[in-house]
RNA sequence: GGGCGUUUAGCUCAGUUGGUAGAGCGUCUCCCUUACAAGGAGAGGGUCAUAAGUUCGAGUCUUAUAACGCCCACCA
């Protein structure tokens, strides 16, 4: 980082830079937080990425939102932590293990559970810090000494003992349920894994005769292969249709057993034929009806998905999977005449999240935690304001879920993932929950395992030590202070957080509860693999910059949470402003002559100077008022247009001139090193890479470390310039006024013109102070000034503010161009100013609207008016 | 069936206590002015989806309608 500033290239190198620049901060250390540290804390767990996965854009929306957080509570005088971490990600692993095995033609049933883990664990190992190395790329500040992983040794005993105290309060039960089994997976699924999708089906009329008499009912069905498992006929208790059908006995096609016709007010008399076959085993609303009834649920279909080998199934089926049973099953029912009619039929039907299998409704054992009790907690926290939720509307999302909050499954038929801390008897089979073994010789532990939600919803306090509560860590970093996340994650992730912190700390686990939108492709649909139109960050950040990437999605990011359209071209933005950032830096750095401090002589400030300061002081306030808001893509876009619009392409400009002055250089220099520093750090946050570099660069005459470890600049009473800043209003207005009459006429840049201002009283002074300005910037020759009425000379002219600019250019103009020109301005003044005095002569405006507005109205009005009659005057001494 | 979001310049979108609309890109002119052509200067472009209402005043608040999108529920 020596190099001088004169081989500092033109174009700025994101790529070795941003290298570079992490490598420092990590070899110092800088991410580390100090537990015992006497500032305040500031910290955030990271949502661990699963150890499967690749760096996507979701990634590097939620990492930079954090990152940004954490940089600034840092450089604002908190002890920031940002714990780093990955999920185990259950299913996911294994199923990505055993695709490995495929490969040599094993299953994990060939290996076996001991060898199979350990082969896991292995990949696991192998792969832990991929996503997280990855994520250093993105300019991540967190914690890697820190690094967690939610199936490590301490998440485990956290684990476990949030099972044992759950269960032993009654709140973790082991029952016969309906749930969502995918037969790929070969395990069950809770129902927010579960996916709804509309499909084009069949609605099948099936005939059931009546047994010992002449006649049928007739069910309408979208699932014919259950007819196996049907204990009864339900029909409506007010359907007369049936009602004398109801108690007798009728036999189930293509099987021969013999169920009862029911009456239960679940069917809808409207729907099919009003007559619904009851299949307990194999669908969750059956399920209910056949405990009311009484009835044994019959299971014809196994957790493969093919029919089972037993006897309620007849032979011929055996083994077939469900849907070449369904073909066969509806082929012999048309054979044997029970099938009346086939109809087509939209429906919904539940898909694995993971692998997008069929569903199939299962009844099993599973194990379960009882939800109710635990939401009360969670539900209160929200609602008295102990977390908030921003955008505050997912808080109505979150409640609205939690309020009809159904038990949560818990058990997976896998082996990946933390085992079930229940033990069973070999014998007796008596079943013990204990965090370990009461017995090994004599009790055999559950197989299943917990859903990877499980220990994700612990996160939060079992990454700071839990369950020892005594720990540094979690004195000093927990609760957390925000949760950052997308909002499809909510009920999976942020629910059951808050619920387990409460429950087991008795503290909300964060108090802010922070919700992006989620990243799409420019046609606004979800990114994804299948689809082919995912962006790989890693490859925006090779082509444009971590910080161009950064950058460009914080500006992206609205108050109110909306989803974020990109597409590769969008990081020009970021990687533009960079550049930008770079070369004025550049310029500063070749012209600071050493200057190594910014000990700004406030006598000597000129009108520009207080301006910019005045400028920058502004920004500050409301920068630090942004993010303490949440409202980060505001941040981007206040300073993307100070330092562009106001430090370069104006205070740079006018410092060219100030330089040349060696009254003020130094001070000009030191203005421009101060707002430089300053705008760095403002940028920092967002943009850590190139501010650092800079920052770096600039002469410092006390050795600071980096700009991440600086503060952050604040709104300061000694930097506020309220006059000189609304005085500057009048160099920018007549630098472009003069630049548009320039640009209307063609007249060429090399040619300089003189200018006669009739300035006001009071306005006459201003622009003797800023004449070399105007000089340099409009490229004017000659000024000269004139109290009187305004010359008859023909000339081009500008009404700036309460004077006039008479620019004599008499061979070069076209003067009916220039009244034309002139007109037009009047008629946009003459609008306003109808609009104004419109309402100021509305008694009830005048009686209604603030003091402050109706003076604001009236000056404004009075302002057009002199400027209209400057403008007439002027139009007629062209005429 | 219930809930939510969106509708503003050609495109993508900002616009937090209501005070006659902004940015980036694109378009048109001019400029290689000693930081930057990934740049500089100037210009053009909008009945803020529609309709009613509240108000002195509505892109902003209320109600209704339309289109698009999302979430939840899951009548076989």
């Amino acid at each position: 980082m020596n190099s001088t500033i004169q081989d500092l290239p033109t174009v700025y190198d994101a790529k070795s830079t941003e290298e570079e620049i992490y490598k420092f901060w990590e070899e110092n250390q800088m991410f580390k937080a100090d537990a015992h540290s006497p500032k305040k804390s500031f910290s955030i767990v990271i949502p661990p990425p699963n150890v499967t996965g690749v760096l996507h854009m979701g990634h590097a929306l939620d990492e930079t939102l954090q990152d940004i957080l954490v940089r600034y509570h840092r450089m604002s005088g908190y002890e920031a932590l940002w714990i780093p971490g990955t999920d185990h990600a259950g299913l996911a692993t294994q199923n990505v293990v055993e695709k490995q095995l495929a490969k040599q033609g094993l299953t994990r049933h060939d290996l076996g559970r001991e060898k199979f883990l350990e082969k896991t664990w292995e990949w696991t190992n192998d792969h832990k810090g991929t996503i997280l190395d990855q994520m250093k790329r993105l300019g991540a500040s967190f914690d890697r000494s820190r690094e967690r992983f939610t199936f490590d040794e301490g998440c485990s005993e956290a684990v476990k003992e949030v099972f044992c105290t759950l269960y032993n309060k009654g709140l973790i039960y082991k029952g016969a349920y309906i749930v969502n089994w995918c037969p790929r997976c070969q395990s069950a699924i809770s129902d927010i894994e579960t996916e709804y999708e509309t499909e084009q089906g069949h609605l099948w009329e099936i005939s059931y005769p009546l047994k010992n008499e002449s006649g049928a009912i007739i069910v309408a069905t979208t699932r014919p292969e259950t007819i196996f498992g049907d204990v009864a006929i339900a029909v409506h208790p007010d359907d007369h249709k049936y009602s004398e059908l109801v108690g007798k006995t009728v036999v189930v096609p293509l099987s021969g057993r013999e169920i009862p016709i029911i009456a239960d007010e679940y069917v809808d008399k409207e729907f099919g034929t009003g007559a619904v076959k009851i299949t307990p085993a194999h669908d969750p609303n059956d399920y209910e009806v056949g405990k009311r009834h009484n009835l044994k649920p019959i299971w014809i279909i196994d957790g493969e998905g093919k029919m089972k080998a037993c006897g309620e199934v007849p032979q011929k089926y055996h083994g077939m999977d469900r849907y070449e049973a369904r073909k066969a099953i509806v082929g012999d029912l048309q054979y044997q005449n029970f099938l009346l009619r086939i109809r087509d039929h939209e429906h919904n039907v539940g898909k694995c999240q993971r692998c997008n299998t069929t569903i199939e409704p299962l009844l099993s054992e599973q194990w379960f935690v009882k939800m109710e009790p635990l939401a009360k907690e969670a539900i209160a926290a929200v609602k008295d304001g102990r977390i908030k939720f921003i955008p505050e509307r997912w808080e109505k999302n979150y409640l609205g879920w939690m309020e009809n909050i159904r038990d949560w499954c818990i058990s997976r038929q896998i082996w990946w993932g933390h085992q079930i801390p229940a033990y069973y008897h070999k014998t007796t089979g008596e079943m013990v929950v204990a965090k370990e073994n009461p017995d090994p010789e004599n009790y055999v532990q559950e197989t299943d395992c917990l859903d990877t939600w499980f220990s994700s919803a612990l996160w939060p306090f079992s990454t700071m030590g839990f369950p020892n509560s005594e720990t540094d860590d979690f004195k000093k970093f927990y609760p957390t202070s925000v949760l950052v996340t997308g909002f499809d994650i909510i009920f999976f992730w942020v629910a059951r957080m808050i619920t387990m912190g409460l429950e087991f700390t008795g503290k909300a686990p964060f108090s802010t509860v922070y919700i992006h939108g989620l990243i799409r492709d420019e046609k606004g649909q979800k990114m994804s693999k299948s689809k082919g139109n995912t962006i790989d960050p890693v490859v925006i950040i090779d082509k444009y910059g971590c910080d161009a990437l950064r950058f460009t999605m914080t500006s992206l990011c609205t108050y109110g949470g909306q989803d974020i359209k990109i597409s590769d071209e969008r990081f020009e933005y970021g990687r533009n402003f960079a550049n930008k950032i770079w070369n004025a830096s550049r310029f500063v750095l070749m012209n600071l002559d050493g200057v190594d401090n910014n000990d700004i002589d406030f006598g000597k400030l000129t009108i520009a100077d207080k301006w910019i300061l005045d400028k920058l002081n502004s920004v500050a306030k409301e920068v630090n008022e942004d993010i303490h808001d949440y409202r980060i893509g505001e941040t981007a876009h206040i300073l993307y247009d100070f330092f562009w619009n106001s430090y370069c392409d104006w205070y740079v400009e006018i410092a060219k001139i100030q330089l040349q002055d060696e009254n003020i250089k130094l001070n000009t220099q030191r203005v421009l090193r101060y707002v430089l520093d300053m705008s760095l750090r403002l940028l920092h946050p967002i943009m850590p890479h190139i501010t650092e570099r800079v920052w770096q660069l600039i002469p410092k005459e006390t050795e600071t470390k980096a700009i991440m470890l600086a503060d952050y600049p604040v709104f300061e009473d000694k930097l506020v310039f309220s006059k000189e800043a609304k005085e500057m209003e009048l160099v920018f207005e007549t630098i472009s006024s003069l630049r548009n009459v320039r640009q209307s006429f063609n007249i060429p840049l090399s040619l300089n013109f003189n200018i006669e201002i009739h300035a006001s009283a009071d306005e006459k002074p201003v622009f003797e102070s800023i004449e070399s300005y105007i000089k340099r910037m409009a490229k004017v020759e000659n000024i000269t000034y004139s109290d009187g009425d305004v010359t008859t000379k023909k000339s081009a002219s500008a009404v700036v503010s309460a004077s006039k600019i008479i620019i004599p250019l008499e061979n070069l103009i076209d003067f009916n161009e220039e009244i034309k020109r002139q007109e037009k301005k009047l008629t946009k003044l003459d609008g306003e100013r109808k609009s104004l005095e419109g309402r100021i002569n509305n008694p009830k405006f005048v009686a209604n609207a603030p003091v402050d507005l109706i003076n604001q109205t009236k000056a404004r009005i009075n302002e057009i008016k002199g400027q209209q009659g400057a403008i007439k005057e002027l139009i007629n001494s062209l005429s």
